[in-house]
DNA sequence: TAGGCCATCTGGTCCT
DNA sequence: AGGACCAGATGGCCTA
């Protein structure tokens, strides 16, 4: 998950680090919370959240020390444990925001290349995937009540015209490529009336798209 | 090399 | 008072 983080540290600006404090006076209290990381209670099974714990303390050191201080250097001693106090919890609480978005990339249907889907392409993703899921519920109870025929939007069936769910998949369950001016400010999530609710261009292509994935297509692994 | 993504630090604000 | 949350700033890594 983590790339090499070899060589970090040593080619940071020593003279602007200095200014905030030494950071490895905390070594302590940082080291035990690489290992209390919260994700094993979310009890999903996912590689990649656990990948972090598992992640050489030697990298995740040099990584944490990535960041840079704003300070004056004339941090009192109190202020200061106070701040780093603050930083760990900081840590901790952004590591466990990226547990919970790894064990959302794991319930979310696996993409042919494997790639790991960035945050803002995952949460798209899921919203997309959760509106999907619902619509299949909700077509699924108009076919049973007989009104479907009549409910269907037009694209739904013709499948044969559907795109391929290998290239353009990512495209349009994670809407990636709408980053200009995506709406997902809904005010009833339960109800996304139109495909523009959720940044898509062409209305058939969702749909086309949407029958692929609610038959299996975007499921199998 | 520019841009995207990410991790981290930091100070402010709100809440308990 | 201290913790949670947030947004801005900063810098490293990766890729086109």
């Amino acid at each position: 998950m983590c790339s090499t983080m070899e060589g970090i540290y040593s080619d940071l600006d020593s003279s602007s680090y200095d200014q905030s404090f030494s950071i490895t006076d905390d070594e302590d209290s940082r080291c035990s919370m690489i290992t209390a990381s919260p994700s094993s209670s979310l009890g999903q099974p996912c590689s990649p959240a656990v990948s972090q714990e598992t992640a050489v303390p030697e990298q995740q050191e040099k990584k944490r020390r990535r960041g840079r201080g704003k300070g004056d250097g004339a941090l009192h001693t109190v202020k200061k444990n106070r701040r780093v106090k603050a930083n760990d919890r900081e840590r901790n609480r952004m590591h466990s925001l990226n547990d919970a978005l790894d064990s959302l990339r794991c319930v979310l249907p696996a993409f042919p290349d494997d790639t790991k889907l960035t945050k803002i392409e995952t949460l798209r993703f899921a919203h997309n995937y959760i509106w999907a899921l619902s619509e299949t519920i909700r077509i699924a109870d108009l076919e049973r009540t007989g009104e479907a025929s009549t409910m269907h939007p037009a694209g739904l069936n013709r499948v044969a015209d559907a795109p391929s769910p290998g290239s353009d998949a990512c495209s349009w369950m994670s809407s990636g490529s709408s980053s200009s001016s995506p709406s997902y400010g809904l005010s009833n999530p339960s109800s996304p009336a139109t495909s523009e609710d959720y940044g898509f261009v062409q209305a058939d292509s969702v749909y086309h798209n949407y029958h692929n994935f609610v038959t299996g297509i975007y499921c199998q692994n």
